[in-house]
DNA sequence: TGTTGACAAATAATGTACGATCTGAAAGTT
DNA sequence: AACTTTCAGATCGTACATTATTTGTCAACA
């Protein structure tokens, strides 16, 4: 038997009680640890009710996945999500998801479609007015897409950068600009599995994630901005 | 001042002493601990000359880096490069290689191809007589070019993935029909990178991995098929 | 005789406690 | 003002306790 092990040994969202790793992941990922945030292991241990060590070997793992980063006898922090760290990311998304399209357009069912059109509809009805469910509705869209890829490798990838993602853009609302790019993308997307059309679909979500990208990257710009001005006055 | 922080935090061999993550990665890396082979902490603790705390966390980032896994309770393994990994990793590297070739092309320096050229030379010389040499000029030739790219996040992408690899091949010769691919390959690379031909560079390069993914894939098969007939008999 | 299942002992992972060591900043000295 | 000392706070390493899993034994049974 060929057993399929995640590269990245991300556990379901045990709602009955999640480890250390995924809660403090989690707080990484909700933003309820700040970007670059000093990760005391007492402090985590006593607010998780164990000791440190379970808590020292969590951030470690963290460390590998590169939510955390850590310093000899300094500790450790959450990872600064800069412009540069969103770039990156970006870049290399650009390239791994039009080819998860791909592949998802040739094997795309009829109940996927449907699905996705769903999806698509309640993201429209919604029309952003509450970023947190959008959010989750347009993670939801692209799961759906990628989900069954058989590079689990590559699916891990794109989920961890899309997790990461997410939690910046939480905190501030889309542009209407983009929002109608959002909508009108993922129309056409829908257009182009419907019609079989392969290399269509890739490009369109090139286009998607570079346009998401750039988005995302003007917001941090700004908010940089603005705090830089703000410690001059 | 932007300091750029390593997404993985691989220190330089350091030959004063290495870090217990440091030894363990290198001994997965090199073959001397086999794949899906148990990593048991008192062991290792021993064998380290430590308490078994810092293992344990090397483990913990090991982990989360994708070299080791783990069940709960059930201790740590070497992850098992099977066909399917590898294979992941190869579709990965096919989208992201052309990309930072096609970077380098652009800033290349004469420098640059002189010492790509004098890399060449040392491969044709040694012609793969000794594979663990041929190996580190191959590696060496790439990082020359993907070094001094600005994505840090793609190019450690690139390198974890190399390592893995590398540990694979070393293992086994080079067919014939392989060897002269890839010295064409690379020639054929020299040459599209001095004419600054970014498109035929990165077609090139998309090539080179591909027939190295098939070359590893192949023989990974192979052995697959001795060991199991091997069983049977 | 060979197989199965219950139970006990050994083995190893996981969690807790604590001391040693390092860092960074405030207080003190020249 | 610059340099040193001191010290609280935090990390890191060691030892040990607890809990889970694996292994081995032996009796019951076909």
């Amino acid at each position: 038997m060929n057993t399929i092990v995640p590269l990245l040994q991300v556990e379901e969202t045990d709602h009955a009680e999640a480890s250390i790793y995924e809660r403090i992941r989690d707080d990484i990922i909700q933003g309820r640890l700040a970007a670059n945030e000093r990760l005391k292991v007492a402090e985590l241990a006593e607010r998780m009710g164990t000791s440190t060590n379970p808590v020292r070997e969590a951030l470690q793992q963290l460390r590998g996945e590169g939510f955390v980063v850590m310093m000899p006898n300094r500790g450790a922090r959450v990872r600064p999500i800069d412009e540069t760290f969103v770039r990156d990311i970006f870049e290399i998304e650009v390239l791994i998801e039009p080819a998860l399209t791909r592949w998802f357009v040739g094997l795309a069912t009829k109940a996927d479609l449907e699905r996705l059109e769903e999806l698509q509809g309640q993201m429209e009805a919604l029309n952003f007015a509450d970023p947190h469910a959008h959010s989750k509705l347009d993670m939801t869209f692209h799961q759906v897409m990628y989900d069954r890829h058989y590079n689990r490798h590559a699916v891990d990838l794109w989920w961890r950068h899309r997790e990461i993602l997410s939690a910046i853009s939480r905190n501030f609302q889309t542009s209407l600009s983009r929002q109608t790019s959002v909508l009108n993308e993922h129309r056409e997307l829908l257009r182009c599995i419907a019609a079989q059309d392969a290399d269509g679909a890739a490009r369109i979500i090139a286009q998607h994630v570079e346009g998401s990208g750039r988005h995302i990257i003007e917001h941090l710009r700004l908010i940089k901005n603005r705090r830089d001005s703000g410690r001059r006055s």
